[in-house]
DNA sequence: TCTGGGGTCCTCAGCCCA
DNA sequence: TCTGTGGGCTGAGGACCC
């Protein structure tokens, strides 16, 4: 392990639900929930107020509205969130071309490989001002972790939350780490907490003095040796800029429960489609396909189909989904479907020629017409499908809001932009003319210009 | 309480082949 | 020729992460 704490871990503060407040100033210190809002979702983020109420990530939205009825419930927009990740994730590559990001709202930046930090004077000094430029960039606060290895910064950072710093002293981890609970360790989930839990393990230095026989007996070989050495504060975990995509998929779970087998064929086909979109969107193609059948008992069961070559072909995608469909019993009903690719290649010139050979002649055939989207099916959307909760809208008299609500034929907006005061509420038909959708504006002027 | 969506990695069993 | 062994591939499932 290094000798200085130039691992930094940076984690953006409850980061979906932030950036609608930043976005929304009604909502600024009120509880705000992010996730599905179907009758089988899930929360994303919960705010801080929210937290309060006992709301969490992976929560049924069901469980945070009993919790916290008066939180304002918001479906995610990766699209605007991903805008904000890009500036922040700009702000760790002026550090080091070394940054490894885990989602869009975290990741590790190995600084002395940028020279950006040498010591811990230095680690110090550039994560302090990395704190400061990417709120006055994005307006939204991001916790760091400083220390000599990748676990080490994310416990620290987990440590410094919300809106803070923290740095771990080279030397004093293994005393640090000791009376924590296992499930600090990253790879402690529920099921091996439990597992350790049953065999009189609950802390980190109980790891320790169990023993790395003990471990690998309890857990396996991987898992056993990579918690013994973690226990001892041992990670060589180098921070990797470039990670390639090791598989592709798309999954729906349905507000209720598919009986119709008819039904269930049409839903793995329209999965197959938009999975081969999404690998052809990434210029990739695959050589397994897996099907992903959720029960109505939660019982989860995948198949797998390996072809001789890798492919990005809509309707070899479909067929094989169609015949791994065939061996599953879906009777009692499902509640989830997927479908994925795995087995990935790039692109190879032989996929473009062939796949390019069969675009023409489709368009020779009139099949599709030149510069259409195939893909996408073009529909117009009901009027009050447009008004999505949450989404910015702009009205030609009074500016740009967002949608609080909609049905009945009316729409609410709230009146108010990110630098704006607290806005008001107006309510127009669904298909008011001088209502259109906007995109989000930044969160701080001039923000998405870039640094 | 009733459990999302998109990923990664590991384990184990069965099969084939050298 | 028979038997044992070990590696690689495939398919399924489980755990974990954000």
């Amino acid at each position: 392990m290094r000798s200085a704490p130039t691992i930094l871990h940076l984690d953006m503060d409850a980061f979906f639900a932030s950036a609608e407040q930043a976005s929304k100033p009604s909502l600024r210190g009120k509880a705000v929930v992010v996730g599905g809002l179907g009758p089988r979702g899930v929360v994303a983020t919960a705010s801080y107020e929210a937290r309060v109420f006992g709301v969490h990530s992976a929560m049924p939205m069901a469980q945070a509205r009993r919790l916290a009825p008066n939180a304002a419930y918001l479906v995610p927009r990766f699209g605007f969130y991903r805008s904000i990740s890009e500036q922040v994730m700009g702000l760790l590559r002026a550090l080091s071309p070394l940054v490894e990001p885990l989602s869009l709202d975290e990741a590790f930046v190995d600084l002395e490989a940028g020279g950006a930090a040498w010591d811990e004077e230095s680690a110090r000094l550039a994560a302090v001002k990395l704190r400061t430029d990417i709120r006055a960039v994005t307006g939204l606060t991001g916790s760091v972790g400083l220390a000599a290895s990748k676990m080490l910064a994310k416990i620290a950072s987990e440590q410094a939350k919300p809106d803070g710093l923290v740095v771990i002293d080279p030397g004093s981890e293994r005393a640090m780490l000791g009376p924590m609970s296992v499930r600090t360790l990253p790879g402690v989930g529920p099921a091996t907490g439990d597992h350790l839990r049953r065999a009189g393990i609950t802390t980190v230095e109980e790891i320790v003095e169990a023993g790395e026989d003990e471990l690998v007996r309890l857990l396996g070989k991987a898992h056993g040796h990579g918690l013994y050495a973690m226990a001892l504060a041992h990670d060589e975990r180098p921070v990797v800029a470039e990670r390639e995509t090791k598989s592709v998929s798309v999954e729906d779970t349905y507000d209720v429960d598919i009986h119709d087998r008819v039904r269930v064929g049409l839903e793995v086909q329209r999965l197959a489609d938009r999975c081969v979109r999404r690998l052809r969107e990434a210029g990739l193609s695959g050589r397994t396909i897996v099907l992903k059948v959720r029960r109505y008992d939660f019982s989860t069961l995948t198949r797998s189909e390996t072809l001789r070559g890798p492919t990005d072909d809509q309707a070899v995608v479909r067929e094989a989904a169609a015949r791994l469909l065939e061996a599953v019993d879906t009777t009692g009903g499902v509640r989830l479907l997927g479908v994925g690719v795995s087995g990935l290649a790039d692109y190879t010139q032989e996929d473009l020629f062939a796949q390019a050979a069969e675009e023409r002649a489709e368009v020779d055939a009139g099949v599709v017409e030149e510069g259409e989207d195939r893909s996408v099916e073009v529909r117009e959307e009901p009027a009050e499908r447009r008004w999505v909760a949450g989404h910015d809208v702009r009205h030609e008299e009074f500016g740009h809001g967002w949608v609080q609500g909609s049905g009945l034929g009316r729409v609410t907006v709230r009146f108010e932009t990110p630098d704006s005061g607290p806005g008001r509420v107006r309510t127009f038909r669904v298909e008011d003319p001088a209502l259109s959708v906007a995109e989000p504006l930044p969160l701080v002027s001039g923000g998405l210009a870039g640094v």
